[in-house]
RNA sequence: UGGGAGGUCGUCUAAUGGUAAGACUGCAGACUCUGGAUCUGCGUAUCGGGGUUCGAGUCCCUGCCUCCCAGCCA
């Protein structure tokens, strides 16, 4: 048994320019000693592993420095949000480890100010209403080179922008026949600027306002303000906002209401996955997964239907770091995390996924020994267990070869091994079917080697491992691989998109596999390694006496690797 | 092409003008009742070109490359 020498999760995390500015402002006292975040995702989908970066970010930043993060859903747009994402969203920053201490809010919960807040624009010369359909809009914005072309409507009395947008509010107009604009600059080279849309007209249901608006805040004009309400001190977003960042201060400024500062980060990437809600949304609405929570999603509800720990995830965060670069990161990253907490904390058990049929020969019929063995190496408090051994049992065909190839240590004719656990067998014989393939083998065990060592002190090369077959319990397990096969799952084919890519072996549903009697208790969320296999966890889909695993993430296989490279 | 942001080992991140560091991956070995875990060792990087300086990844100039922006999405 070893200690691995294992980051705790306290230890503080290698410095990021984020730290940097929050400890500066700390110094200067610019917020008065305040740190206060938020996690703001739009209920349009489900939280995926990179908004765990998010919420760890601005969730960790509150935690280490004795501030407060708050929840609040970025709920403008009616027509693509539904609470079934908000309940979603809950539960996982919920599990992950995010406490936002009661503040869940909604920015719908600030449409009447927001509204006032607006009224106060056009007021103030500073906004109107705008007659152009959508797609005038978009030819007067100009384009990355050319300025905007001024609306006819940009000059219009405050008396007459204050008559409309209220007429906005009360219904009068259909969706798209007018906006509210901010009037800033046509010709800014920022395009966000060129006289952004403030307040469009969607005649649409509101998950919690209901039908009392028809007419919503964008974005902009909606975020710094919620952020100001709430008084946020550090709003942390991701790098596609830096351009938003001067209307975001214009608001607020114009406004004359509290400045919170907005700081972009880079986004999360990882190899052979994809972290696009919309993409997603796709690959769930054409079936291509089972749902939001399929295992091989990079959702937070399929990651942890497939074993990860938040803990896992968490440290991965914290090792993948904050900054400005656009990069990707291996997926292998998130694995080694993943197997560095399971390997602490998985109880061990024996289960064999592709069975072959073992007798041994000498052992005589009827027995039945209970082998002690040990539940956790990692962990001595978990203690020890029980597993019956008798005269036949299942062991994995990959540990049995007719012909072993150079370094193959495990079973083959005339070849002895150690049972784990149990004894020293030698292989004797081997039945085939009619078409060649091996069914099941003869064994002769030693036994002296009971518990699995031998009193002459003669050592095997190889341990497997074995269940009962009188004993065992049968249960299906799901083997997972990449959803991808390639690492940029968007660099599709000429004219194709990303589904290109995706890979027909992702799932294998194994559906005879022998587990020893122990897990037959196992309830859904558990997780086990299934010792030489990998992590294991049981799915939802378990029904007593239908026990149903995922692999959460295989073992690390040193034999896979030099068998692969002598081919 | 306009604006914004970036370029440090294969990957992610540090170094805040003073020996380019860590993790993952890879390779080699030790140990092992899991070919797991653990342990040991090895390897690879400052985008290019100028300049300032005793000293530059860091500051200045210049070139190159990448990402983001033309939703009434967020």
């Amino acid at each position: 048994m070893n200690t691995p020498k294992t980051e705790p999760e306290t230890a503080p995390a290698p410095s990021n320019f984020i730290r940097e500015i929050i400890l500066d402002d700390l110094k200067t006292n610019k917020y008065g000693g305040r740190v206060h975040t938020r996690f703001p995702p739009e209920p349009n989908g489900y939280l995926h592993i990179g908004h765990a970066k998010s919420i760890n970010i601005n969730f960790g930043f509150a935690k280490e420095f004795g501030g407060k993060c708050n929840l609040r859903f970025d709920d403008t747009n009616p027509s693509k949000e539904e609470t079934e994402y908000v309940d979603s969203i809950i539960e996982d920053v919920h599990w992950l480890g995010g406490d936002w201490e009661g503040r869940l809010f909604y920015a719908s919960d600030y449409f009447e100010q927001l509204y006032e807040w607006a009224v106060q624009l056009i007021r103030a010369g500073k906004a109107y209403v705008c007659d152009l359909s959508a797609d005038e809009v978009r030819q007067q914005r100009g384009t990355l080179t050319e300025p905007g072309r001024e609306s006819p409507y940009r000059n219009r009395s405050v008396e007459e922008n204050l008559n409309l947008f209220e007429r906005m509010k009360a219904g009068e107009f259909p969706d798209g026949a007018r906006t509210l604009r901010a009037k800033i600059d046509m010709a800014s080279a920022n395009l966000n600027l060129r006289d952004p849309i403030m307040y469009r007209i969607l005649h649409a249901e509101h998950h919690r306002t209901g039908g009392k608006w028809c007419i919503y805040p964008m974005y902009d004009f909606a975020h710094g303000q919620s952020d100001s309400i709430e008084g946020i001190t550090h709003s942390i977003c991701t790098l596609e906002f830096e351009d938003h960042r001067p209307l975001y201060d214009w608001y607020v400024e114009q406004l004359g209401i509290y400045h919170p500062q907005q700081i972009e980060f880079d986004r999360l990437n990882v190899t052979y996955t994809l972290l696009s809600k919309r993409k997603l949304l796709q690959l769930v609405q054409q079936g291509h997964v089972s749902g939001w929570n399929d295992p091989r999603m990079p959702t937070i509800s399929g990651l942890r239907r497939r074993g990860y720990t938040p803990e896992a995830i968490r440290s991965f965060c914290r090792r993948v770091g904050v900054s400005k670069t656009n990069g990707t990161t291996e997926l292998g990253l998130l694995e080694y995390f993943l197997r560095e907490d399971l390997n602490k904390r998985a109880p061990r058990a024996m289960a064999v996924l592709r069975p072959l049929r073992v007798v041994i020969d000498n052992y005589p019929e009827g027995q039945v020994e209970q082998m002690e063995a040990v539940n956790n190496p990692e962990d001595e408090s978990a203690g020890t267990r029980s597993v019956p051994f008798s005269k036949v049992l299942y062991i994995e065909q990959d540990d049995f070869r007719e012909d072993p190839p150079k370094q193959y240590f495990r079973l083959s004719p005339g070849r002895e091994v150690r049972l784990r656990y149990g004894y020293f067998v030698t292989c004797t014989g081997v039945v085939k079917d009619s078409s060649g393939a091996v069914t099941e083998i003869h064994c002769s065990y030693d036994p002296a080697t009971r518990g699995g060592n031998a009193p002459d002190g003669r050592k095997v090369k190889s341990t497997i491992h074995w269940v009962s077959a009188a004993h065992a319990v049968n249960a299906e397990v799901r083997l997972y691989d990449n959803l991808f096969t390639c690492e940029d799952p968007n660099q599709a084919p000429e004219g194709q998109d990303f589904t290109a890519n995706l890979n027909p072996n992702s799932l294998e549903t194994l559906g005879d596999c022998k587990l020893e009697p122990a897990l037959a208790a196992a309830a859904p969320g558990n997780r086990y390694q299934f010792e030489r296999l990998g992590y294991f966890a049981v799915d939802p889909d378990s029904a007593p006496g239908k026990l149903v695993f995922n692999r959460t993430v295989a073992l690390r296989d040193t034999w896979a690797k030099i068998e692969k490279k002598s081919k």
